[in-house]
DNA sequence: CGACTTTGACCTGCGC
DNA sequence: GCGCAGGTCAAAGTCG
């Protein structure tokens, strides 16, 4: 591994809304992170102990930022550098408002172009360094970066303006200058403003956090009350918690379960009500349900964080192309397995279906798209009830059609369909909803591992464009049903096991099938 | 040499 | 009962 470049990148920028960026860089670069660093006050494991053999080095610690390594793509190693540590904030508003209603300071021009320039040159050499950097190479291809620069320093330059007008008040400074001041200290006051509102979200979606937390706390102790309450057949509680010893038996699908009446799957609120169906519900315990993800990648398999082995594989009837088998190898017993094959319509779709629970703690970048398609799963059978949860999900994930995330009711088990082939402006909340997990983990002190990786595979095939993230994460933050699509992926968080996520995880790592228990 | 992949054989369920 | 299809097993091959 060659040497590290860090390109450092001074995005100034709250810790809730540095989820969010994470996010939008995450999917935009389509790179492996290694998040190296959070900042202290997050009390998490020294980064420099982790993953060093991909990061070639540790970075050194600083208590404000977020810090992430490129360990995926090709080329040296890059660092992300999130600040936290700034008294300034950008506010969501501002660093989206451009695609969401044409205002906001990173979609404008700086407010003084050349003052801000000039000072980039006297005060701020790096940060015009690090921005001329990313312009020339156009590495990241996110644009939101080098205007933070100049953001940055045109906000700081009003500081140092300001306190250095204390000394030499009215003798000299240009009119123009002080007109720019203006503005940029009322632009300040603006985002304070804005983040503050954003302080109050934060506040809230954390007390949902805590009521969830609590409440789910209580459910534990009565999981069959729990089930029966939620309508949930038993099989999805074991996509949430995992350990769970229902779904203990790995027996084959195919041998060990009777024709699933897939219809009766609380898809319908009609069925729901007899106390047969409710007794087909109950048999529906012991099906498997599946998760399947379709995402455009050239690679063999997505990485979704796990370790799989091979075990076989087959040329189905109607698809030339081979489907492969793989189990879960992250721990013995693991009777998670999942399917991948191309899609016969198109080849550059991969259609990677899970199915079981995984008994073993997961890391966090397998958390994050287990709790995704866990919530999927969920969805699928809470649809019938008058779940919130279960109708929000649908609201996310279906927001308007069947395209974007499907329920099968011909398939020989349950199951559901997140369909990442689509264009991701049509539903930015999708695109949302399928990363969130990782990002509050992260935030929310939740990655007790400091290692995170962003689903290269997954998304990389999406063509996301910067703006497209930009726009997604516009809506997003001003949606009003933004917290309780994120009490819902809390809830699914929770739901999956706070140490462990469970269900299905879609995240595969072609490189990772390199834990032993062979078959020999 | 251990771990992993490949691949043909085998098992099971299901429809006719 | 038979054939088909999906899924799994396990020996052989491959790789580092």
């Amino acid at each position: 591994m060659g040497k590290v470049v860090e390109n450092r990148v001074n995005i100034l920028a709250n810790d809730w809304f540095l989820g969010l960026l994470f996010n939008a860089i995450s999917i935009s670069h389509a790179k492996t992170w290694t998040l190296l660093q959070l900042p202290s006050k997050y009390s998490h494991p020294s980064p420099a102990t982790v993953d060093s053999s991909n990061s070639g080095e540790a970075t050194s610690t600083n208590g404000g930022q977020v810090r992430y390594m490129d360990t995926g793509g090709g080329g040296g190693p890059e660092v992300l550098t999130l600040d936290t540590s700034a008294p300034i904030f950008l506010s969501s508003s501002s660093l989206t408002a451009g695609a969401a209603h044409g205002r906001g300071v990173l979609n404008q021009k700086p407010p003084s172009t050349p003052l801000a320039s000039g000072v980039e040159m006297d005060f701020f050499a790096s940060e015009k360094e690090a921005a001329t950097t990313a312009a020339s190479e156009n590495h990241h291809g996110f644009q939101v970066k080098k205007e933070a620069v100049a953001i940055q320093t045109a906000l700081q330059l009003g500081n140092a303006r300001s306190s250095d007008a204390s000394n030499t008040v009215d003798d000299g400074m240009p009119k123009e200058d002080h007109n720019e001041l203006a503005a940029i200290r009322a632009e300040l006051a603006r985002m304070k403003e804005e983040n503050e509102k954003l302080r109050e979200i934060l506040s809230k979606v954390s007390n949902d956090y805590k009521a969830l937390q609590m409440h789910l706390a209580a459910l534990m102790q009565q999981p069959q009350q729990f089930a029966k309450d939620k309508m949930l057949p038993r099989q999805f509680m074991d996509l949430a918690p995992v350990n769970s010893p229902s779904n203990s038996s790995t027996a084959s699908p195919g041998r060990s379960v009777s024709p699933p009446e897939v219809g009766s799957v609380g898809l319908d609120p009609g069925k729901a009500s007899t106390s047969s169906d409710q007794q087909a519900s109950q048999e529906a315990t012991f099906r498997k349900t599946r998760v399947s993800v379709r995402a455009r990648s050239e690679a063999p398999m997505i990485a979704d964080g796990c370790q799989w082995r091979k075990y076989g594989q087959k040329i189905a009837k109607g698809n030339p192309c081979p489907r492969a088998y793989y189990r879960c190898t992250m721990a013995a017993g693991c009777p998670v397995r999942k399917q991948v094959q191309r899609c016969a319509e198109d080849r550059s779709v991969l259609v990677t279906t899970y199915e079981g629970t995984h008994n073993h703690p997961l890391p966090p970048p397998a958390m994050a798209m287990a709790s995704t398609t866990s919530a999927a799963a969920t969805m699928l059978l809470s649809g019938s009830t008058s779940s919130a949860d279960g109708m929000m999900l649908a609201n996310y994930l279906l927001p308007s059609s069947s395209s974007m995330a499907a329920l099968s009711a011909s398939a020989p088990f349950p199951s559901v369909t997140l369909d990442l082939t689509q264009p991701p402006s049509a539903n930015p909340l999708l695109q949302y909803q399928l990363r969130p997990p990782a990002t509050f983990a992260s935030l929310f002190g939740g990655a007790s591992r400091a290692q995170y990786h962003s689903n290269q595979s997954t998304f990389s095939g999406l063509q996301v464009s910067p703006e497209t993230v930009t726009a997604a994460t516009a809506a997003i933050t001003r949606d009003p049903k933004f917290t309780a699509a994120l009490t819902a992926a809390i809830k699914s968080i929770i739901g999956g096991g706070q140490e462990a996520a469970a269900g299905t995880a879609d995240r595969g790592d072609s490189g990772g099938n390199d834990v032993s228990g062979g078959q020999k």
